[in-house]
DNA sequence: CGGACTAGGATTTTT
DNA sequence: TCCTAGTCCG
């Protein structure tokens, strides 16, 4: 006897967060009745309902996935509250984001029955940032103060990238993207300048100084009244530690503490959190050790495995029983992760029947693995489901255009989820900027970015003096703006429109105290010029843009005032309003954590891009283990039907490479596992030999197809047929692709006795073709995008010196032309 | 100063 | 391939 959950939920929450879904009506037979109590405490299993009611002393719930973990959770807190144990202003609940936190907040107040105030609830940032803006003093510093700015990251490079030039270290060198990681990894840690280990400091980075640069930094920071996202954490922990009777306040306040998804801090939340815990330590941490995805952001798994050590009364409470999936989806994603060394152990069961196999489908190219994915959904949506249903979640964002493209040539219905935060975007920044520096005139990371945008004549040359002579006499950029244009230090050009400039920022000023602030921002928007310089852009993705700057406005209006909306802005902006529509849902693997879906499809899984060949050459067995519970947080997605695909060839940045499928493929049961492999991947195999020990790495072209010789590196082979046969079954699909005619063309040569081709020097599609060796000779006529056709008079590398027949002699990379037979 | 061009890079990205 | 940051030249 199987417990199966009604159709009609299924179908109408495929988003829900995890829990969500778990059933109202009793557990399994085979799992004890709980005892009784509160109707809100009836539809709990054991460790669910162990988990709510264990209110005292510190608790760990490893909840694994699709086990009611937000469930519990929420109940825990509403028990709180309605048992009296705690009031609301005695409550912490910490989540990670925004959305989370929302939705904690509807649960709670759907279980007690009215809104809720006086508790804290919110991200670890947002609840930084509150304690913060009131202790901002407490630092110590004169310039800082509670009207600090949040810096977003591209206020944080720009800043770096000035210190690195001031100190005379060369961003071209030393990547600022690169230094701007490791600071932000060492606040992670909960680390000051002064407390980074010397042994920490890598020497190859700014020529060993980056403690010094990190130093600088912060100081700017401070001067500049900004504090970036690891600094509100940061600055929590040090002005708790200088400051007992502060601390002591929050300590005493927050007698139950609630964290989610703990497997996702880093040091410097783990600190934060045991310190505001220690008094009273009933603090209850729920997390999965498994679905741990975040370590390259400095989340620290070892926090969770390590939280019986930390708090020695701690009761860990497992829920494992799992609502979500089939039987068979379940056993894939258990055997997958058993992979995995560091983990607490969690054994998965569910009372749901083994249901559909996994189906497992090689196939020779991106084109074909999109175009099976769509064939799959309109099949399986003339069976009666619903677009909603379907979730397609990839490894990395590159990956999405092949099949979105895909899905407008068909014309399914789809969202993208993720992406690029809206608030990240250029519009975005440009707009928030202006109103930045209308309220705080000394914002100079505001004017620096908007100071000639849109276009009004003033260079660098000019921004340049301003801000130096700023930096010289300790003054903002504006203000020396004001003394500049009085003198004659510019060129009366530049202190012309630095005069329109200031009177446009002034005029605004005036109206800030007179005009709702959405009508100010409407304002500034037009007499900017800035919309017209995006109605004047005649790309595709100006109107969207245009489009977003109303969504801002309007999004202000939810807004008290222009400060309130400011303060929040930085933490708080929903990036995905919901359409609502029935919609098939298209993101990474890492923007579906917490979601489900009935029929879910995880393409890519190909060896170096899943497991990605850089998570795995930078972290070695840490980062590998971190890709497979990716993996595994992308199979316990699946509710009812799930799909694995790789191909035998990817088309990526510009050029082709060989793959074979990712050695998690082979991690999976068979016994669970429908495979059909027509990717051609171990034909490849079969030619070309080899043992894998050649270098070359995903995206190296060539070099793969070597390094994935013979299957000796440990490929399974899928079902694979010998070649003719491959050949006899592709054209029986009739499948006519790039891959696949490379492959039939590779078999033309093998059935002649020659070796297969792969290299780019016999190569008409242009496979492979772009590795060291471009393949291009002298005298060979070739064809650019921009200067047209040409002959080569010298290769010198990377680089041909063309003689054009219109343009006459030019250098260019060798990736920018092609054989001038093959462009047509 | 600004447009045109080229070189170089391209996981993931809760805040 | 596609994006963007930086350089070069009118």
């Amino acid at each position: 006897m199987f417990y199966i959950r009604p159709m009609s939920e299924d179908l109408s929450s495929p988003l829900m967060q995890d829990g969500l879904s778990a059933p109202a009506a009793p557990a399994a037979p085979a799992v004890p009745a709980a005892p009784a109590g509160p109707a809100y405490l009836q539809g709990l299993n054991p460790p669910q309902r162990e988990a709510v009611e264990t209110l005292a002393g510190p608790v760990l719930v490893l909840a694994g996935a699709g086990t009611g973990k937000t469930r519990a959770l929420t109940t825990r807190i509403g028990h709180l509250l309605i048992t009296g144990t705690a009031r609301p202003q005695e409550l912490l609940a910490v989540t990670f984001t925004n959305k989370a936190a929302g939705e904690m907040r509807d649960r709670v107040e759907a279980l007690i029955g009215q809104p809720t105030t006086g508790w804290w609830l919110g991200t670890f940032h947002s609840i930084a940032a509150r304690i913060l803006r009131i202790h901002a003093s407490a630092l110590g510093v004169d310039s800082f103060n509670q009207n600090f700015t949040i810096l977003d990251d591209d206020d944080q490079l720009r800043l770096l990238k000035a210190l690195m030039v001031d100190a005379n270290i060369d961003p071209k060198v030393h990547s600022p993207r690169a230094v701007l990681t490791a600071i932000s990894r060492w606040k992670d840690r909960g680390w000051t300048p002064a407390k980074v280990p010397l042994d920490d400091i890598p020497q190859g980075l700014c020529e060993g100084r980056l403690g010094k640069i990190y130093q600088a930094y912060q100081d700017r920071l401070l001067e500049l009244n900004a504090a970036d996202f690891g600094d509100l954490l940061l600055h929590n922990l040090s002005i708790f530690q200088a400051n007992a009777a502060i601390l002591e306040t929050y300590q005493h306040r927050f007698r139950f503490i609630l964290v989610d998804e703990y497997q996702d801090t880093n040091v410097a939340q783990y600190l934060w959190l045991r310190l505001l815990a220690a008094k009273h330590q009933n603090i209850a941490c729920v997390g999965d050790d498994d679905q741990s995805i975040y370590g390259w952001r400095g989340a620290e798994v070892g926090n969770i495995l390590r939280f019986e050590t930390d708090y020695p009364a701690a009761k860990t409470i497992r829920l494992e029983q799992n609502y979500r999936s089939t039987g068979n989806i379940l056993a894939a994603a258990s055997a997958l992760i058993a992979h995995n060394s560091e983990r607490l152990g969690k054994t998965l069961f569910t009372a749901d029947q083994p249901g559909a196999p996994l189906r497992v489908r090689g196939l020779p190219d991106g084109n074909e693995e999109a175009r099976y994915i769509t064939d799959e959904i309109e099949r399986l949506h003339r069976e009666g489901r619903d677009y909603r249903e379907f979730a397609i979640l990839v490894r990395s964002s590159s990956m999405m255009r092949a099949i979105e493209e895909r899905m407008i040539d068909v014309g399914l219905p789809y969202r993208v989820f993720g992406g690029p935060r809206f608030y990240e975007r250029r519009e975005i920044r440009d707009a928030i900027a202006y109103l930045r520096l209308v309220r705080q005139p000394d914002d100079d990371l505001a004017f620096e970015r908007i100071i000639n945008v849109p276009k009004r004549g003033i260079g660098q040359t000019t921004v340049q003096r301003v801000l130096s002579f700023a930096r010289m006499n300790q003054i903002s950029a504006m203000r020396a703006v004001a003394l500049l244009v009085g003198s004659d230090e510019l060129p009366a050009a530049a202190r012309k429109k630095l005069v329109a400039f200031q009177a446009m920022i002034e005029q605004w000023r005036e109206l800030m105290n007179t005009t709702e602030h959405t009508e100010l921002a409407e304002q500034i928007l037009d007499d900017s010029g800035y919309r017209d310089m995006w109605r004047n852009e005649k790309t595709a993705d100006a109107r969207g843009r245009l489009e977003n700057l109303d969504e801002l406005v309007g999004s202000m209006g939810s807004f008290e005032s222009l400060a309130g909306f400011l303060e929040h802005i930085s933490l708080v902006l929903d990036t995905n309003a919901g359409s609502g529509g029935d919609e098939l849902s298209l993101m990474t693997l890492h923007a579906a954590k917490g979601m489900e879906f009935p029929v879910v499809f995880l393409p890519g899984w190909e060896d170096g891009a899943f497991p990605n060949m850089r998570a795995m050459t930078e972290s070695g067995d840490k980062g590998l283990e971190e890709e497979r519970r990716l993996a595994y947080v992308g199979l316990t997605r699946a509710r009812e039907e799930l799909y694995i695909l790789y191909v035998g060839s990817r088309f990526l940045h510009g050029q082709w490479n060989y793959a074979r499928p990712s050695r998690f493929v082979e991690e999976l049961p068979d016994d669970v596992l429908d495979v059909d492999d027509i990717s051609g991947a171990s034909m490849f195999a079969a030619f070309t030999g080899g043992d894998g020990s050649e270098d070359g790495g995903y995206g190296s072209g060539a070099g793969l197809a070597r390094q994935y010789g013979g299957g000796a590196t440990g490929a399974r082979d899928l079902g694979a047929l010998p070649p003719l046969e491959w050949a006899e079954r592709r054209s029986f699909r009739g499948i006519d692709s790039p891959g696949m005619n490379r492959l039939k063309q590779n078999l033309e040569q093998v059935k002649q006795g020659s070796p297969p081709v792969i290299d780019g020097s016999f190569d008409p599609i242009g496979f492979a073709s772009r590795g060291a060796d471009h393949g291009f000779a002298l005298g060979q006529r070739v064809f650019h995008r921009k200067f047209g056709y040409g002959l080569i008079s010298a290769v010198e590398g990377e680089k041909l010196v063309i003689d054009f027949d219109a343009a006459g002699e030019k250098r260019v990379m060798a990736s920018f032309v092609v054989d001038a037979a093959e462009a047509s």
